[in-house]
This record gives C-alpha cells, sequence and structure tokens, in this order.
DNA sequence: CTATTCTTGATTAACTCACTCATGAATTAA
DNA sequence: TTAATTCATGAGTGAGTTAATCAAGAATAG
C-alpha cells in the first residue's frame, strides 16, 4: 500500500508546472531545485510523462518542459497509474489492468473473500485519485 | 498500492481458522494445501500472527494453530499492518506509524498538496480495513 | 560553431519480496 | 525411552524493484 518516490517527484514536478500552466516553461533544473528532486531522477519521470501524453519538451538555450493538458482533466490517478502502474492492491481486482490470479484457489468461483474486500478498497482509491485533478492538486482543496 | 503475497497469504490462513474457530486447531500443511500456499513461507506468516498475539501454537504430534481472538474483533487492518506494515501510502499521513518525510520542501509547513490527498487515500483505505473483520471476512459480506 | 538543454539507453547499489533450507525444541505414540 | 511428528528460529537465496547515476547523442538559440 505503498506511493513510489516517483509518483510523489511526478506529482510534486506536475504540480510546479501546473502553477506556470499556459504561462511558461519549466527547465527540468528548476523544478529539481524547487521541489528537492534529484535531477537524473527527474528526468525519467519528466519523459516518462511526456510519452504518455501530459507534456511537451523543447531541447537547447530556451528549452523546458510544459503541460500540455488542462489541469482540469489530469487526474492524479492517471498520473500515478503511468508512473508506479494500477492503483489496484492486487490483479484480481484492477479494472484498468485485470490479471487473473493464478494460485488462489477461488480463482474460478469469483467467490474469494480476498477479491471482495480489496475491491473496495480499489474503488475507495480510484474513488479519490480519479477524481482529483491538477488543478484540485494546485489549490489545495479538493473537488466536489 | 499492493498487497503483498504475505498479507494475502496470512488472510487467507486466518479465514481457514476463523471457519474452524473454537472447534479445532489446524496444522500448517493443512492450511497450505487448502490455499495452495507455499509451507515454509506460510510458516513464517503464521508465526508472526502468533508473536502478534493472534494465534496461539502446540508443537508435537497433536499440535497444529488456533485463533485465539474472537473473529468479530480481529481487524483486516490489524493483520496487514502485522504483515505489511502502515496502511498510508506515505509515511507523513501514517496515523499508526508517522514519519515526517525529510526531502519534501513543505514538510514543515504542513501544506504539503501530496499529504493533503494521501491523507484522505490513507483514510479511505483503513475506513474499510479498520472496520472489517475477520467474521465479515469469513461470511463474505460488510459489516454495516 | 558553441553552449545549453533535452533524449536515450545502460548501469548501479541497495533493498524488498517470496521463498527455501538447515537445525533445534517440544509433544505424543509406541 | 525412542522415534515420529510438528512447530520454532534464523540464515540464506534468486529474482525483481526502487531510486538513482552515468555517458554519449541530438536539437536549439545566439
Amino acid at each position: 500500500m505503498k506511493l513510489s518516490k516517483k509518483s510523489e517527484y511526478g506529482l510534486r514536478a506536475l504540480l510546479e508546472l501546473t502553477l506556470v500552466h499556459g504561462k511558461m516553461t519549466l527547465q527540468r533544473h528548476h523544478i529539481a531545485t524547487r521541489q528537492h528532486i534529484p535531477i537524473e531522477f527527474l528526468e525519467q519521470i519528466l519523459l516518462a510523462l511526456k510519452r504518455a501524453g501530459l507534456l511537451s519538451s523543447r531541447r537547447g538555450v530556451k528549452g523546458g518542459y510544459a503541460l500540455i493538458k488542462p489541469p482540469g482533466e489530469v487526474t492524479l490517478g492517471q498520473v500515478i497509474r503511468i508512473l508506479d502502474g494500477p492503483l489496484a492492491p492486487i490483479g484480481c481486482v484492477s479494472k484498468m489492468a485485470y490479471q487473473k490470479c493464478g494460485d488462489c484457489p477461488y480463482a474460478e468461483h469469483a467467490q474469494c473473500p480476498v477479491q471482495h474486500v480489496m475491491g473496495s478498497v480499489r474503488d475507495a482509491i480510484a474513488g479519490i485519485l480519479d477524481h482529483y485533478t491538477l488543478d484540485d492538486f494546485a489549490s489545495g482543496h479538493r473537488k466536489g
């Protein structure tokens, strides 16, 4: 039940990019120093977010990264899935990346008690993270 | 955001022990074969649960493990904390095992946006798992 | 052309996960 | 009391993940 440093750094980096959205680009070393993130690790994260279509980038002297999606349309759930994988505690209750559990004796019967509880946990987590946007995140309070 | 095999096995083992609670003890190999759990790994888990005060055990020919707490008083949250550690996605929002985040630039100001969301996530997870007992678990549905 | 900045891919150390093994100690049945 | 059974403890292991770090390349501005 843990959020990786990768996702935490990713969220903090996106926070910086959200604050200047539409106004300017940020260079990785700005983000790194402002948010205390190791610059080379940050790089990997920004590139993953770029590959996923959230960021644009420019090389060279006036280069940097920018958020290209509207901050109100990007949820923390999306970001965490990009950087950490599925939100679900176990594969067999994941909705975006379902995986049948091989060894569970209840696997076939769909009456697995573990699956039942963890399904609620998944829904609770996704219920929060998939409705919490970068806008909410930057303004510090939850969307109704 | 993942539940370890250790916790999953632990919950499935406790399910077996709950079903026979007050009636008999179970030997590790019974639990292992019924729930498809590697026996040596199961051993570790059962011993951890014993050390935590949930189980009793007897050695020798008529030995085995038994649940000593009433199944209605043991929550899945307790079990997972024993086997996997804190439920919270990050240390700085854990209530049972709080840990100050060292590198976060918001650490001192308590206005950290990550902390804010992850606090709700923690509460949602704990809200489910700390109210879901072994009784609920064994009967397959949630306590009101 | 040169300095700057992003891009790519490889490499690393430390750690965790999921076991596995070996040995010892308690209990019971013969 | 001896042997078989079962739990107890601690160490060890291989695969994989996490959190970086490094090196070399490509685009851009001046």
